[in-house]
DNA sequence: TTGTAAGCGTTATCAT
DNA sequence: ATGATAACGCTTACAA
């Protein structure tokens, strides 16, 4: 015969069901739903659980129902701030709620991401947040096979999975050409980091602009696969210096690079912006109290992150959205460093707000 | 008569072990130690699983063997740059193997982590990360209740809950006002936000060192509970000049202080370091390359992640580390801004490391 | 609104 | 080294 298991007399549902005088399944439905039992009862098995502080086995729960209230979460780094602020936008929506955050890390790898993709979806996470929209073809089809909602953030496109929410990056990296070019600046350089999806897209509205304003010129443009950094953005400066003497503006797709290249400006006596204007990218907090003030395009990272882990929720509680596709925009904060006319110092920055 | 559940035709223990000819219970001996089957019936496992495309079911798993293989991190904040080197390292850590995280914010609350770590030790975890070493009474109290392994991350201190790895907070706040001391330093400011006991340990090793020197003024102190942030870099040091009009050093407790100060300088013309000395603390990366460069405390924020988790997955397989409190120490690096005799600036920094 | 019975997919126990 | 059997704690399906 068998064996008894070690009892750990671990409080159970059946204990809770008992003190309450219920069967176990009434006390099952009150944590699920309470509504559905009479107020007696109702009120009894809540006194129970809390008398004997009954905590739920996660682990049993998800393999009876086979599903989990688990929310994945696909980002492609965890140093970058920019995904810190996501971040902490996902788990301030999910606190308080039933579902938990279960994070991975893609290191900007579509491969890494399918593969993540797979594992996630065989535990039937309660719904899914990945980052962008470059997924591979797999990817995609696994996706779109499992039956959770699922939210793309970062980017905006034509295409869900099944929910987005983002902004267009190419249109906001034009907006930022857009107003060198109103400031008068004619030969703008652009500097690009690590080259991610988003990155390249914002690159493509520089070139964009730049091409129909006549302007476009391959010299004017340093790239590198290598992740961002206040250090490299004066690296990549210094680049596009040698290659193009002449540049009057640098758009800079990281704001760590933006600072990199205040910095080498300084180094080198390039005053700010009487000699080069800087425009930055994201709107990071210190942008607004460097020396000049550094003009960056702010982005809704932190809302961005609430409102994906909100959609998935309110999926989860059968209310979908009634558009799929949320476009947060993007606003032009315009500061010192791209103000010709200099000093904009006591007033606030000029906020040229875009939401599609 | 009861139900058919849905027959979803998943892929379960029983189909492996049918198509490898053995018992399920022996192909799930393969997945959790295969030295133990015989070399026939391991090929012919790993097979089968691989054939059918077997996944686990971690619910099941966790359900039948009372434990999981999670382990469970607590930090206090997400925002915060030097969580975010402590998550990679551990993100790196137990990347590839058996275990995966489960993160969770104490929003720098320990009511909120005592709540956190119950949840937690309900679910079983296989570990535990938690930061610092001042839970409350209780929260020691079910840590040392639990038999997981738990790690105490970014401090050291003589009473671990079970393990411990980071380095003194005091003597590396000392260590920084003993290099301004050296550089000739007398009235020497100390900025802090956020005051949470890190910040606050910090203070305590300025403060002794200070006062050794016979030169502590309550008037050179500012601090807030505020988040840090650059902004606010700038705004205490503002408060400090007319506390204390002849400062002239600032430590910062957190090197985006450091950067509002620097900025703050700018602003009001004072020169760095001539007029004003500046020390920051972490080192985070764009301290090298700021104009004048920034000295700061070095941290091994990564390395403490990494090894917190490490030493988390050796302990679950039986391999105790020696020592159950691991100093990972700190480096003064000594850069243009607290350097009176001025430009160090084509040398590498002086770095003073310290290991207790 | 409530209860009964079965079963979710795995592992612990004991036996061989 | 391998297997039979009974849990693990909860929820689904169905009935009342």
């Amino acid at each position: 015969m068998a064996r008894k298991r070690s009892k750990l007399t671990k409080v159970r549902l059946t204990e809770v069901a008992k003190l309450a005088g219920v069967s176990p399944i009434t006390a099952s439905r009150f944590f699920r739903n309470p509504e559905a039992l009479s107020v007696g009862k109702r009120v009894r098995v809540e006194s129970a659980a809390k008398e004997l502080s009954y905590v739920p086995n996660l682990a049993a729960r998800a393999l009876a129902s086979q599903r989990t209230e688990v929310i994945g979460v696909l980002i492609p780094s965890l140093t970058n701030n920019v995904f810190a602020d996501v971040l902490r936008g996902i788990y301030d929506a999910v606190d308080g709620s039933r579902y938990s955050i279960q994070l991975a890390n893609t290191r900007y790898s579509i491969l890494q991401e399918e593969k993540l993709l797979r594992v996630f979806l065989t535990q039937k996470p309660a719904g899914l947040i990945v980052t962008g929209i470059d997924q591979t073809r797999e990817s995609r089809a696994i996706m779109e096979a499992s039956d959770c909602p699922i939210v793309q953030i970062m980017e905006i496109g034509t295409e869900p999975v099944d929910m987005m929410i983002g902004f267009s990056h190419s249109d906001a990296g034009r907006a930022a050409i857009s107003h060198l070019l109103a400031e008068g600046c004619r030969r703008i350089g652009f500097l690009g980091a690590r080259m991610d999806p988003r990155v390249q897209r914002r690159f493509l509205g520089y070139q964009a602009a730049m091409t129909e304003a006549g302007l476009f010129d391959q010299s004017l443009v340093v790239t590198t696969p290598a992740p961002t950094s206040v250090t490299l953005g004066g690296t990549l400066f210094a680049d596009l210096l040698t290659k193009a003497p002449d540049t009057d503006a640098v758009f800079c797709a990281n704001d760590d690079l933006a600072l990199g290249v205040l910095f080498e400006c300084r180094r080198r006596h390039i005053s700010v912006p009487e000699q080069m204007a800087i425009v930055g990218f994201n709107d990071l907090e210190f942008m607004g109290s460097a020396v000049p003030t550094l003009t960056s395009v702010r982005t809704n990272r932190y809302e961005m992150g609430r409102n994906a882990a909100t959609m998935v929720i309110e999926a989860l509680e059968g209310r979908r959205p009634e558009q799929p596709v949320v476009d947060l925009g993007y606003s032009v904060m315009t500061r010192q460093s791209s103000t010709r006319r200099g000093h904009a110092a006591a007033s606030a920055p000029v906020r040229e707000s875009v939401q599609n």
